[in-house]
DNA sequence: TATTGTTATACTCTATAACTATA
DNA sequence: TATAGTTATAGAGTATAACAATA
């Protein structure tokens, strides 16, 4: 019952290291396609969904908008992303992914995806819903 | 039963978004001690133990060793540690925590503790003791 | 006036290659 | 020869301050 904070890492804990892990994942899958973990970040959130504007992936990625503009300039200079103009507002310009950049994206994410799921090949399934679940609902709350 | 991956996260997607999350509260935490978020990860990892060798420690922080004497440099001109001369090997040194440091890691880690609890505030302690000992299991296996 | 995004600048982070000193 | 760590160098990442263009 109390194994978590005695024998174990008490909850902040687990995440924190557990977030390490998954750093190492990202920069070893990134090293492999030669990309770097911040391009293979801005990849992963330009998959979810359609263009997104500058500012709102500066609050997305957690970056300072002249931060987002360097990152975003070496990713279209390489072909993974380009700028759109906004019709509406003709300050604005939303980035989305170029084909080579979604097929690039597909493959980091997955990669990642096989990784993460391959260490917890032996935990039982039922465990990892738990986890899953129990995630969801905390970050559904929070970010 | 099916819950996780029907309505919410897989469990990949769910570490790789807590990851996220996590890097964010380091990032919130290290900007507000002036300090840098490599500088904060340097700090909890010699919070955890005695001095420690550049080569264990590049492992540990996952960096390769020349990136690794840069960052400890760095965290030497502001004393947060300092390197100590290994006695038997004289090649070799090991690095460790200023008092200074080590008041600065401990404040750093309890406030990066303290807000990733009050993030899972009102969820079921038992089910956070769940994901902690789940996760505290793959940890033991992987790294 | 406020907002969108960029430019200018300075620093930190990171890697590869080459090096020194010791084992 | 092999290992521990540093130096040299180049590029990427990041922030703050100041700016341009548009709303």
């Amino acid at each position: 019952m109390k194994s978590a904070t005695d024998a174990g890492l008490g909850f902040a804990a687990a995440l924190v290291r557990m977030s390490h892990l998954v750093q190492h994942v990202f920069s070893d899958v990134s090293r492999e396609r030669d990309i770097t973990p911040q391009q293979a970040q801005l990849l992963c959130v330009l998959t979810s969904g359609d263009a997104i504007g500058m500012t709102d992936l500066s609050r997305l990625l957690h970056l300072e908008k002249p931060s987002l503009t360097g990152l975003v300039d070496r990713a279209e200079r390489r072909g993974f992303v380009r700028r759109v103009r906004d019709g509406a507002d003709r300050r604005a310009c939303r980035v989305e992914l170029t084909p080579e950049g979604r097929e690039l994206a597909v493959r980091v994410h997955e990669e990642i995806v096989g990784r993460l799921e391959a260490m917890a090949g032996d935990l039982p399934g039922e465990d990892l819903l738990r986890v899953a679940d129990t995630l969801t609902g905390l970050l559904a709350r929070t970010g």
